[in-house]
DNA sequence: CCCGGCCACAACCAACGGTTGTGGCCCTAG
DNA sequence: CTAGGGCCACAACCGTTGGTTGTGGCCGGG
């Protein structure tokens, strides 16, 4: 199926004549005539009835219309989705389920009439050399990593401080607790693979250990949150982080807990970045959102660590 | 852009490289090199980066992926819309904004996992030859029309009686009151532009008419509910019936009002029509939908013509 | 260092998709 | 009844597109 003959299909039953739709796209009768009875012999159905003054709709055409429609507007968004200059703006998330990917949702509820790609890259590096080069817009990323600092021209702002809850199967040992304290923590293996050396997240991660002394294991290939989720629920012995806003596609039965963890409260430090030259016409809204959105949390009885810039 | 080439680039940004991609289309490495470089000279985007061992998405092509994916998704569910045999269910309404509209919406509510088209083809002629013809699984019609006898392969059930109300401009005589008799509408102008002579539901508001004393004018041209709406409201000699279930898109500030009518109230018989031997798959669960969520309405102080079936 | 895997470029060729020319059908006006 | 106009389909023709085969360059691993 070619996406001129549907735009002809629909053209010809606007107009509702070969002849007019041919004009309409610069074409001869002719020309027409050929390219609808093409698509018609590639679906196998009859779509127009030619009657002496023009051609109208059967009930498949009528049927196949509204899809053709859809399908040339699907098809204008996708050419959008890549055009240089005025794009649908494009945000780096962390991962599908967290909690930028909800904020983001948020912003599409509040903003409908704005185009939204949202994609999700590798590492702060990754997306910093992206923003920088206009490939994308935004990015939600914890910024300050030691050794890396923001380039000049890369603007940043804490729009989200997330806690992180403990994540265990029913037979854990910590399974019941209505919280855990970090000091609490020590000693148990806490399971993280994904954590990519390297990257904000496995900093983030380090340091959360360094200081509490608790025993992070990374080991092990990450075959995704549903391996992850399986392999946590069967093992009395292993629990895993969570963002406190992260969704589970939580599987029946598996009998999984969330904790919360106080003593301070690890949360997880989402800015969003842009690039200070050339933003997307859309950002200003953008911001604009997750500043009224942001609740005021309170950064007492929390951590993060050191080189996360202050709010 | 070519449907053909958007599948060679899905394929090619799943298997990573070119070469598999051509394996699983039964293509030369060549062409799809030469298919996705047309692509991304149509796009004025490079899509994948060229490496020793295979390609990989930029930016832009990762951004392009989800789009190409649901141009993809859309193509096929266009080609299921006409596809013989096994295709979505096919259902005429009246009209997209009343009753039936309002009925198919729900069963997609309930369930999401039936494919549905809905269509609106005009009189209960065309829709019944259409349901005996296979060319539309179900019709919501008022069946029972003189000298219009249903076929026998046809079969129905009413499953809405849809009471009417009278729609009028803040300056018509009634307009502010609570209610209204049918007999209270002798003299009045009702005004009902697309009542065709011949179809079912000019044979309702016929009778209607007749029985009560009402004069209801069909005349000049139907230029649609907007213009409808906005000549009810402007005029305050005129008024029109209207199902209560009707959605209208309500112009803000017109003050339209809505009467209910009484003594007795007129109802509209919304039956579903199937063809009695090859009925779809899906059409027992849409019967099922229909039969669990119709009210119990009772008949006392309703009007129906006489032509249409006792429940 | 060489080999293997992968992609790009070139040359060639069939087939597709456009054009012009023409004929048939149907409706309308004279 | 007939002539004419409007519209669509079929046929012949032709350029361009999109496929193939053949070949060369690049990069990484043994």
């Amino acid at each position: 199926m070619d996406l001129d003959t549907v735009r002809t299909f629909v053209a010809a039953a606007d107009a509702g004549q070969f002849q007019g739709a041919a004009a309409e796209l610069a074409l001869t009768q002719q020309a027409v005539s050929k390219r609808i009875a093409a698509l018609e012999r590639s679906l196998g159905v009859r779509l127009f009835t030619r009657t002496a003054r023009g051609a109208e709709l059967t009930i498949d055409g009528q049927a196949f219309l509204p899809h053709a429609r859809e399908l040339l507007r699907v098809a204008e968004r996708a050419a959008a989705s890549v055009r240089t200059g005025r794009r649908p703006l494009r945000v780096d998330v962390i991962a599908s389920r967290g909690a930028p990917s909800g904020l983001m949702r948020g912003f599409h509820r509040a903003h409908p009439e704005i185009e939204l790609d949202v994609m999700m890259l590798f590492g702060i590096d990754t997306a910093v050399a992206a923003v920088r080069s206009g490939a994308i817009d935004a990015s939600f990323r914890a910024v300050g990593m030691p050794g890396r600092p923001l380039p000049e021209d890369i603007e940043s702002v804490r729009v989200l401080d997330e806690p992180l809850q403990l994540l265990t199967g029913p037979a854990h040992a910590l399974a019941s607790a209505r919280s855990v304290t970090l000091a609490e923590l020590a000693g148990h293996r806490i399971w993280m693979p994904g954590l990519v050396p390297g990257t904000e997240w496995a900093a983030y991660y380090d340091g959360l250990a360094a200081e509490f002394g608790l025993t992070i294991e990374a080991t092990g290939p990450n075959f995704g949150s549903d391996a992850l989720l399986d392999t946590v629920a069967d093992t009395p012995a292993l629990a895993t982080f969570m963002g406190e806003q992260t969704r589970l596609v939580w599987p029946a039965g598996h009998g999984l807990r969330r904790i919360p963890v106080t003593g301070p409260t690890p949360v997880y430090p989402h800015s969003l970045l842009w690039h200070r030259d050339h933003p997307h016409p859309a950002l200003a809204t953008l911001r604009a959102h997750l500043g009224a959105a942001a609740s005021g949390h309170d950064a007492a009885g929390t951590w993060t660590p050191g080189w996360v810039t202050a709010r």
